[in-house]
DNA sequence: CCTTGAACCTGGGCGC
DNA sequence: TGCGCCCAGGTTCAAG
């Protein structure tokens, strides 16, 4: 699924659930996703309340009282939805699946609230996503955070960085952005988005936006401002969807946004006055959308 | 170091 | 209806 604003938006919808609720059972449906599910989890976890939801790149936190951390990382189809009551399955009774989608419920966190009991449950047909628990305090040490880039959004992101980052850099535009060690959060949609805002070819190489004294060309400005503006765009997106969302079926994953290049192969470019195609390209074995029209 | 390609896994869509 | 193929928002690892 998800880049960064979608795993922000799901965190935002469960924020208001999980927070101030106390874990009464995690339950494992299987072993593992993408990975073991670490040893113990269900017991380290168990009667725990958690105390906050946060976010880092593409990772869920969720914090409990004793310091301890669990992450989340939803992989390519992974999502949460709420459910309100106990439900029905306990351990050891087998489990019959009402709907084919239900197959791919693998954790289920059963929450005691003062108003009622309730489930979070992590459902990931492609089992790309994983978890893990750590101890908060020794996050910066976790594997999954180390070399990590800034945030987006965020005032470590400027073109001053971005200019040291890219300085001599033969790799193509496109997939510098996606390297998470750049900056964190970047999906293959967000980066093609970046890249139409700021009229910039995806193929172009990284180190062309740099100046041979490594300052910002005078591009790359432009370049941080399209990233910062498409990231919130699309949290305030996920923001609205939302709204609608909780209130249908309480799923949280993706949300309906619309993209001015991404999945837009062969229709009209939006640049005011282009006249291009959006055209798709396979970069890295990844799809690039583009205009080459406008975008050099 | 750099880059590409395959791998992990399931499901949906499309052409025949 | 069925089959085969291609595609998918992420990340990692091996190989060139």
């Amino acid at each position: 699924m998800p880049e960064l604003p979608e795993v922000e938006t799901v965190r935002r919808g469960l924020a208001p659930v999980m927070e101030g609720a106390r874990i009464a059972r995690l339950e494992l449906r299987r072993g593992d996703l993408r990975f073991p599910l670490p040893e113990g989890l269900s017991e380290k976890v168990e009667g725990q309340r958690i105390a906050g939801l946060a976010r880092r790149a593409k990772y869920l936190l969720i914090d409990l009282e004793n310091g301890m951390t669990i992450l989340s990382h939803l992989g390519m189809s992974g999502s949460f939805r709420i459910e309100e009551g106990a439900g029905s399955s306990t351990p050891g009774e087998f489990h019959h699946p009402r709907s084919k989608d239900e197959k791919h419920d693998h954790v289920i966190f059963h929450l005691e609230r003062e108003d009622g009991p309730l489930r979070v449950i992590y459902n990931d047909p492609r089992r790309f996503g994983f978890m893990d628990l750590f101890e908060r305090a020794e996050m910066e040490a976790h594997g999954a955070f180390a070399g990590l880039g800034p945030e987006p959004v965020g005032n470590a992101l400027d073109a001053d960085y971005l200019a040291r980052r890219f300085k001599d850099k033969a790799q193509p535009l496109k997939s510098a952005l996606l390297d998470q060690r750049v900056i964190a959060g970047l999906g293959n949609i967000y980066v093609c988005e970046a890249l139409w805002r700021s009229h910039l070819s995806p193929m172009r190489a990284a180190g062309t936006l740099v100046t041979k004294a490594g300052r910002p060309g005078t591009r790359l400005p432009a370049l941080v401002e399209a990233i910062r503006a498409v990231i919130a765009d699309a949290i305030e997106a996920g923001g609205s969807s939302l709204r609608d969302h909780i209130q249908t079926d309480g799923s949280l994953g993706y949300f309906q946004h619309s993209f001015a290049v991404y999945d837009r192969e062969g229709e009209p470019c939006r640049t005011e006055g282009c006249g291009g195609t959006v055209t798709r390209k396979v970069q890295a074995g990844r799809s690039t959308f583009y205009c080459p029209t406008c975008q050099k």
